[in-house]
DNA sequence: TCGATGGTTCGATATTTTTCGAACTTTGGC
DNA sequence: GCCAAAGTTCGAAAAATATCGAACCATCGA
């Protein structure tokens, strides 16, 4: 298995993780990790085909959003909490508690 | 002249302030903003064509992120500061500080 | 070792965005 | 009224994203 790029903290670009979050799927799934931890992509998955959950996640990881590691045959996607918080102080809470009623 | 579409406070969508973001020329276009309070399309242009120009104003306006009102023939862009911070508490003053060295 | 499960990768197609020129509108000045 | 300046709109072409099936790779359990 190729090597999953994932930029350091400070290598995370605003534009890349804006890009990432402007994606309802996406966003959903940033909200759903921040509430259970971590998460296997099944376990997020909306009823769509795996290719497409994979591209997503896929676009989570090398924004710097998620991290992902091998649990036996399972992968498990967590938040980049501290990351996230150390390159854009307050980001997070913000998206976390915007409510889009 | 057609109305802008220009979504009041609570109908801003936080996928919509995502994407305008997730353009570097917008994002440069928010921050100058910020700074400069109001300035007219071309002030901020970076020298691409106009309806280049304009199409990405058109992108922050629909996002909810600017308002254009006509000062005679030109016609002066400022962010909405205010809607911002009651739709989506933290989010601008989070953009304005993120650096991306 | 053989399946089955959970994901990734690839390739093709569809959809969305971006770009740019040209034509058009509005306003102000002469 | 006419011209220039500042933007908008339209349409077409280019570029970036998303979607989905099919083939593939790892790991676990029987």
């Amino acid at each position: 298995m190729r090597h999953a790029r994932l930029p350091a903290s400070e290598e995370i670009a605003i534009e890349d993780v804006f890009h990432a979050l402007s994606d309802p799927f996406r966003l959903d799934v940033v909200r759903r990790l921040a509430v259970e931890g971590e998460a296997s992509c099944q376990a997020l998955e909306g009823d769509r085909p795996k290719s497409s959950v994979s591209h997503h996640f896929r676009v989570l990881r090398e924004a710097g959003l998620i991290r992902t590691r091998n649990e036996g045959a399972t992968r498990m996607n967590a938040l980049r909490r501290e990351d996230i918080e150390r390159r854009f102080p307050g980001l997070l809470s913000c998206v976390l508690s915007a409510r889009n009623d």
